[in-house]
DNA sequence: ATTGAAATGTATCCATAGCTACATAATGGT
DNA sequence: ACCATTATGTAGCTATGGATACATTTCAAT
């Protein structure tokens, strides 16, 4: 059986390697994190203007009509929005509670990243890229956090 | 001067939209993410074993060998790692300097978690998706915070 | 020195996510 | 009612990141 010891195969021939689920985790979520920015961005252009448009989403998120629209398709297929033809998007029951999970959370993310004492500017940048990655325990910590200070 | 005002135009027609800018370094950042979880996993598995491969990276990384592989020749690419075929591969300089501050983040990060609360399994978890976006204000707010608990 | 298992490499496919360029539909002003 | 502007849709390109299937190279045990 060959190829087992390395040159300086110390510590056990190699370890469990926990990590690799962990990882696939933080990758899984990468398939959200697309539809939790697009929701929430429907959520609040509909409580803003009546109503969400294409152009609206790719203003707001930064890319180009053309990868909204095809976002969207997907959104749909996932049963996350409904859309027709060069009309408004509307969320779907689904959607909607998504983009209130993701507005609460969002909140409580930039609010405790302020609360210890980290600029309103940098908590809004980071907190767009954290929230995504907080567990249910993490955002209950940052909570009781909140609730102390 | 047609379509500027929707159904429900408050809110002084479409707001100046700054979100925009914050999806995009959030989306940017995207692309330093592998490369930092594959410098800091080189790091890592060179320390504990004296060299590594592109098995041990699919293993830690919970990816097929061919993943690894085409990463690794971006990373190739970019300068952060050197391999040869059939080779262990190995951090450049710029790469080494990569794995130090992923290293260091990713402790501040979990000791962080840790400190408000968090278990040691969930600092893990959240950290590995967290790390990649702290900013430098944010990271030395949680070095404060570990300081003063 | 041979050789078979493990490691590595290559070909090819799929999905996501961005883009430009071009085509079509809607709509507000006239 | 017309039509120009805007919005939306479609075609086709690129890059990343995942996979399977197959080919080649290494290396340890014999």
């Amino acid at each position: 059986m060959p190829r087992t010891d390395r040159k300086k195969a110390e510590a056990s021939a190699r370890p469990p390697v926990q990590p690799a689920e962990t990882f696939r985790r933080s990758r899984h979520d990468r398939a959200l994190e697309t539809a939790q920015d697009y929701v929430e961005a429907i959520a609040d252009l509909t409580a803003a203007q009546g109503e969400a448009r294409v152009v609206d989403l790719a203003r707001r998120l930064g890319v180009t009509h053309v990868t909204v629209n095809r976002t969207l398709a997907r959104l749909q297929r996932d049963g996350y929005v409904s859309t027709k033809p060069y009309r408004a998007i509307f969320l779907t029951p689904g959607g909607s509670r998504m983009a209130d999970e993701c507005r609460q959370r969002h909140q409580t993310v930039v609010a405790f990243l302020q609360t210890l004492g980290v600029s309103a500017k940098a908590a809004e940048l980071d907190a767009e890229g954290i929230e995504h990655h907080v567990s249910p325990e993490t955002l209950a910590a940052f909570e009781r956090f909140i609730k102390k200070h």
